[in-house]
DNA sequence: CATGAATGAGGGTTCATTCAT
DNA sequence: AATGAATGAACCCTCATTCAT
């Protein structure tokens, strides 16, 4: 009998464990021995596990995407007859509790792009995207897919500024803006 | 003193060739000797006119940014009297024209946030930033710096989500989807 | 003691598993896991019978030199009262039927002159060598040992030719040159 | 300018010094920071003159074969008019002054036929084993094919044998025994 | 007895950088 | 100023081996 230990169950810790290290130093600049080091187990553990760096990259992509999309779904429900200012916080208050998965996945998408033999991944974060879109669709109960993408938009570029400046701009005003903005959306009929 | 002048003339007319190659590969993962065949000079050459790969980038970054800045100077000019619609317009054919020099900005900003002291580039990228929204300010005359930065959001995620997927977020929609918003912000009273 | 003679019988079954695999791959070349995936046992099995990679190769070695003489010894048998022709024809017969043999020999010669602490492996082999001699006295019935040794030289050197180029030199052509030889031998009375 | 070295000559330097130590220990065993300890360089000037460990092997193989073949076509200059014995003493001489060339030879056909993608080798080794063929058809006198193959198996056969015991089999004997055999042949008509 | 998880030294190779020319 | 040869630390990865189960 071997040690006893479910592989894929310690494999996905170590993966989840992967997320930060990989996100915080980036794929190309982070070394086998250094996610060995701060995981506190051998480069040939790591090397037991998946079999190549670019391996652990690929898997964490989709654990994160996946793990992401799930999360976001759990926060979307319950909200469905409060009005649209109070869904439009809720939104926000989940970005900001969570801004740190969404910077990784500004990191995420910077990095897949950079690998090479990335168009799985690549394909895998646009379908993420989609997944998102729905999400807020429902969320907000929003259905222009223009308009849901563009909140997208305000997320990631709100928290990619405030990558480099937490002063900068804060989630609340972009929340009260947008709060402005959905209550013209509804008092208007636009073209989106 | 007409050598300096060439060395100095020939050190930025470097810079602004390792500007693609660096976004594009990415700083960790790009190689001097990488670097130095795409420019088709050798590695010495590199060395004589920057004295580490870190050197590089830092001036890099600077060069970016202040070349940036310039070119949304000029861009802006001429626009004051039209519309909001038109100089709306204006500015987003300026950010289509221009894409790839906001998906570099965001490929640096992943970059120098991995970079150990990199708190000199931070602070850049911020200044840089504070200028962006001082030249839509000018531009579009509206001077609430929230909505000024929301629009650096919108145009910062909008091409990021476009890294990965073309296809996914276009820029005329984009476009359309402000105009509308900004017709209504100048119609109304907001308290932004 | 039933137990002890599986273990041993086991043993030998893996040794002779091996022989196939470190002559074809080479004694450096292989791998501990390799040799364990191509037997279909864990490498901690391969560990519970042998206690360290070089002793299995210096186990073969004396499994692979015993067990070619043993065959040998039976071949001879029987051919005591045939012509000098048709005894030179039997042990080419041999030779060929068992030409991988002889090339695993060169290989192992190969392999054991360039290990470590292989003084005692290159013993086996010379002593597995006089054997040769000895079983070819006995069975050609002529006794000048240079003589006997030459046609050693005969037989490895042509199976190491024909490592690299199976066309080059024939077994049966080789075989027709000495039978001539031999024919001649006996009717002379030469130095050796 | 740069530091002024004749890089061809340079790498023919490096790779001559290469063959002992790569026919000594033996491709796989052989780490690149033993070769270039035992050369007295830098692993990486070594792969600044070759791209990988196999490209070093394959360029010593083109190298150590048409050395050979060069070396053995001044060796058979001058030996036209002498007698038969005359000129298989200086066959051997030749073998046993060049020894250490023939097990490498020997080697290196082992090493060969263990390395993948060896197709190219293989067959300039079949093809330096019908220049040896050539030369010694010249220098012999002696035309048939499958005599001068059958010179070739002893002379490998026997550096091989003297691979794992010096003492088992002489050079000067194995002399005897084919100058014997070759003043049979031409006394005799033989179907050979 | 048998397994395969775990280790870290060492494998081939690349790197940023130095420096003689 | 410009070159590219040279370095050796550090890269990703594999290895023989150990050991808990």
């Amino acid at each position: 009998m071997p040690k006893i230990v479910n592989h894929e169950k310690y494999k996905a810790e170590i993966l989840s464990k992967c997320v930060d290290i990989l996100a915080r130093r980036g794929y190309s600049a982070v070394s086998m021995r250094e996610i060995a080091t701060e995981l506190e187990v051998s480069t040939g553990t790591l090397y037991h596990y998946f079999s190549t760096k670019e391996d652990i990259f690929k898997e964490l992509v989709k654990f994160v995407l996946s793990k992401d999309i799930e999360e976001l779904q759990v926060y979307s429900k319950g909200e469905e007859n409060q009005s649209i200012e109070k869904r439009v916080d809720a939104l926000f208050n989940m970005v900001k509790a969570r801004e740190s998965y969404f910077q990784n996945l500004l990191y995420i998408i910077c990095d897949v792009s950079r690998l090479k033999n990335h168009e799985e991944e690549k394909q895998l974060i646009a379908e993420a995207m989609k997944e998102y879109v729905t999400i807020i669709t429902k969320h907000l109960g929003i259905t222009n897919p223009n308009l849901n993408r563009l909140l997208i938009s305000i997320i990631l570029g709100t928290v990619g500024q405030r990558i480099v400046d937490r002063e900068a701009i804060k989630l609340e005003e972009v929340t009260e803006v947008v709060k402005d903005f959905m209550g013209v959306v509804l008092a208007n009929t636009f073209t989106f």
